[in-house]
DNA sequence: AGTTATACAGAACGATCGTTCGTTCGGTAT
DNA sequence: ATACCGAACGAACGATCGTTCTGTATAACT
């Protein structure tokens, strides 16, 4: 037996819960992680704002729970699919299609989940810096080391540094989702792919 | 005789304006344009929220006018400078480094000041992000001009569009200069400009 | 000197913020 | 059948939001 199971339908509570988390996902990818107030995901979600807080303790605590689902569904969208290509290059050429696909396809209604919430805690200290922080690095990670197998390959230049690829990679599909998103340019993601394609050493195509 | 000149000192008056603004610009930058609270701006600067107000109608007026501060802060900054050199690439190159060197010198404390301002408007409409919009679209045509003089001169290669240049440049700039104040990587301005550079078809140094 | 216009303080407005209660209700275990 | 847990509610808390109004002191102009 298990003791600790919930007394409730599991599925049921899991459900209300995760359903909050992702309307909350879509609201702060518009209005930020700051910008969501409880009172209004409470009214989208017709219920009341104690039964939401509840669920979560605090507002800090579900904010971070919303950083960490918005993470999880990036993973699901960019990573994932780019992991079946073969590593290395192969890779990261299929993770800037996948990068640019869910920019293309709206994955988050308000652009980038984690670009937004980089600039709301890069200057503001706090578990929700820390969080954001430990999902760029460990993104940026995942990039580099994959860049670093693609040089082993010899599919890159000797010369160039893994971490500058990554960082590198990042900053354009950050910056240029960004960018073009402000000032409507249509081509913005093209000449995204285009930079990311050339950072790596790729023809444009 | 100047029938609309201000009755009082006009000096006073514009200092105490463009002080509270200069004031607003640095706490913006940090919490975001939508950040920015009367009442707490009032308490830094020891007026009360009314006569801070006061000066500018509404609080949709004061951040029009802090925006507009900050892009001539920027202007003067970054533009200025590197205007004093030849046009084409080496104008570029001085734009690359007074870029760099206005994100490490501070000028901005809590970064990029356009950077933050455009993750904030992004995805909602309404005469802020219009005037967001308005300033990026004005400093890409800037970069584009500069970037086409220099293909012209045949410093950066016939098939490389200006578009893309300015873009890409602008998109480097403003994600490294978030992803690397998020991480405390002390590295990620040299590896933004290092990337600007190659964007341009500079060498790394 | 008297008049006028302005800058600002102070107080109050309704709204909304996040949070904390006490209560109710449905489901599970004993 | 009883006890209990957890989810959710409605109501209220003090704080703060942006805004408005009134009074007043001061500077500028006649």
């Amino acid at each position: 037996m298990l003791a600790d199971m919930p007394r409730r339908s599991a599925a049921d509570v899991a459900d209300s819960r995760a359903s909050a988390v992702e309307a909350a996902v879509d609201l702060a990818s518009v209005e930020g992680l700051e910008g969501i107030t409880i009172g209004r995901l409470a009214g989208e979600l017709a219920m009341s704002k104690s039964g939401l807080i509840g669920r979560f303790g605090d507002k800090e605590a579900m904010q971070r729970a919303v950083l960490a689902a918005a993470v999880e569904r990036f993973t699901d969208a960019v990573w994932r699919p780019a992991a079946r290509s073969a590593p290395g290059l192969p890779r990261l050429e299929a993770v800037v299609d996948a990068w640019i696909g869910h920019l293309r396809d709206g994955v988050f209604p308000g652009g980038c989940f984690v670009t937004t919430a980089s600039v709301e805690y890069d200057a503001r200290p706090g578990p929700l810096h820390d969080d954001v922080a430990e999902a760029v690095s460990r993104w940026l990670g995942v990039l580099e080391a994959e860049a670093r197998r693609a040089r082993e390959a010899g599919d890159l230049p000797p010369g160039r540094d893994p971490a500058d690829v990554a960082f590198e990679l990042h900053s354009l599909a950050s910056g240029g989702s960004v960018a073009g998103r402000l000032t409507g340019d249509a081509a913005a993601l093209d000449r995204t792919r285009a930079a990311m394609r050339r950072a790596i050493g790729l023809p444009a195509g």
